[in-house]
DNA sequence: GTCGGTGTTATAGTTAGCTATAACACTCTG
DNA sequence: CAGAGTGTTATAGCTAACTATAACACCGAC
């Protein structure tokens, strides 16, 4: 039941993304309700307004539709609308400054593919003095 | 002259970050000073407390010395520093989210090759209307 | 010593984000 | 109607981040 949020972006945000991702996974459909305010503010430990702050961002992005006294709700067409939007700020926006770093740490896309969720095999038993970094240092 | 401020990160983050990379692509080698607190603070247009601020994490990190009355320096081996600490947090803290929300927007290795860059070649004139993306929708 | 360059500290005001608490307006159910 | 669920608004207080302005302390060169 406890989210940890991270320091580095306002709650808010966090909330908005994270019913944005569900979105994306189609964990909320077009039509389905989301969360009441009040409830995710219980759940979270998090102000009610903080929570509305998100909900709010949704709606001024066309993916959520409020009905007064009964709930907000997922527009029709929300996934596809997200997916262009968010495809865009991601590889214009977001990418450019990733793969930059990616060069600058020197990670190889082996390394990248271990670290990624679904492949935290590190399996072999990686020796933690071991340097696995040995042929990055250009000088 | 002018650098435009992430307005999701705060200013004195991001310069430490431009200080971080600038050692990293060796613009800055072990030794060398460090822009003025004064300098910086006129360039970019902020507030000298603001590059302090910056400056002092460096120093808190063991990237950066201080020296009364001169200037602050790079310290030796710092880029080796670096390149461990900023690894780890990159592979266990923003990759997996990263990775996370490449897989949700059904981004292909093409695609974030194209936009990466040193890339930045969209050739072959890409109609605006034209559906890319044709081969990942699964429903 | 004086002067101009460093980092550093002090004071104070603004804004954004989060919080607590309370109340209002709407809608469906009983 | 009353009640319980929605979103929403109002007040007020706290902290972090940024700003402006000014002054202090140190170091090297003139």
């Amino acid at each position: 039941m406890g989210r940890e949020w991270n320091d580095s972006q306002p709650i808010y945000r966090q909330l908005r993304d994270l019913v944005v991702a569900m979105i994306l996974d189609r964990v909320l459909k077009e039509g389905d309700p989301l969360p009441s305010v009040r409830t995710v503010a219980a759940e979270y430990r998090v102000n009610p307004l903080t929570v509305l702050k998100a909900y709010q961002h949704l709606v001024e992005e066309g993916l959520v539709e409020t009905r007064r006294g009964l709930g907000m709700f997922i527009n029709s067409g929300a996934r596809d609308l997200l997916l262009q939007g968010e495809r865009q700020r991601f590889l214009g926006d977001e990418w450019p400054r990733i793969s930059e770093t990616i060069r600058r740490l020197g990670l190889t896309a082996e390394e990248l593919l271990r670290a990624a969720p679904g492949e935290p095999a590190s399996d072999a038993a990686p020796p933690e003095s071991g340097p696995p970094h040995s042929s990055e240092e250009e000088r």
